[in-house]
DNA sequence: TTATTATTGATTTTCAGTATCAAATTTTTT
DNA sequence: AAAAAATTTGATACTGAAAATCAATAATAA
């Protein structure tokens, strides 16, 4: 109990940086912090998870039936621009966007039965990858990894 | 010399068990061997590189103009369900598709200023990677990994 | 032959994402 | 304050990749 509130509060306080993080991209980019990027920002905060441009329109919707699509794609360009949100493609044929902010970085092991998602990460693979390409004489900025399988419940139904 | 023709050789064998081993997926499957398909084979086997459904199209309508573009897509998704051709995502906005029969598995390297791919492949990555999902009660049936970076030559183009 | 099945190319449709643009809002300059 | 400049918005139109539809063919089986 103590514990779920401690998490919950740390939340918040991520909350609030990122929040903080967006409205200081902006402003170093003259641009504003509208009532729609605030609506938005908090919605994808809220969802925390990987989510679609179009659903979040659509939950967006919810709060203010007049923000329209654009907005939203707009948006998230934004949040990916200012480093708190990351795209992501689980190659189903919808981007997704994951909160990104307060995170270490990690990559995503999914379930193809179920569409179930892990996040993972192997500080052994990455620095693997970078001497990878450092022998080919590239200077690495960034990688996508996905690990695609079955997991064990799925794995479990099947047999 | 005598090394290069070894290798043109050597492909020319390969193709023909590509060619083979896609006969054979269409008889498995009660499917037939038109001309059509015969002529897209043909076209993205010596394209050998990694092209796009629209390039393909162009490119095998230069060889039959009567060959329609729902037919390369069509089959390309039968390459690939056979095992000979495989989709790539270099995160430009266009998929395309690789020769991968007789090729062992590899992962690519891409410049983001040139646009320049290398295969790679780690065993030592791979392994891990298996690993890595395992832990996860995972049975790993794929993976796709790409590394984004700068090669040697645009590194020194910039400076 | 006749019936069945698979294939094709043209066309339409879908869908995500982008571009456009006039109206509205906010900021800056007079 | 008023005017001018810059930014933002939402509606709408548009794009391009990929899939679905469908009538016409072609190949195969009965
Ligand atoms: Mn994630
Ligand atoms: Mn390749
Ligand atoms: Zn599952
Ligand atoms: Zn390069």
């Amino acid at each position: 109990m103590k514990i779920k509130k401690f998490i919950i509060k740390g939340k918040e306080i991520i909350m609030q940086s990122a929040r903080e993080q967006f409205f200081q991209y902006l402003a170093r980019k003259k641009l504003r912090f509208t009532s729609q990027r605030a609506i938005i920002f908090d919605v994808f905060w809220s969802v925390d998870g990987h989510v679609s441009p179009e659903e979040l329109y659509r939950l967006t919707k919810e709060k203010d039936r007049s923000i329209g699509q654009a907005t939203v794609y707009r948006t998230l360009k934004l949040l990916s621009d200012a480093g708190i949100a990351r795209e992501v493609d689980f190659s189903d044929g919808v981007t997704r966007y994951e909160p990104y902010y307060g995170q270490k970085h990690h990559d995503h092991l999914i379930c193809q039965e179920c569409g179930k998602s892990v996040e993972v990460v192997d500080p052994r693979i990455e620095k693997l990858q970078e001497e990878l390409a450092w022998q080919h004489g590239f200077t690495l900025s960034g990688h996508s990894m996905y690990l695609y399988g079955c997991c064990s419940q799925c794995s479990g139904k099947q047999a």
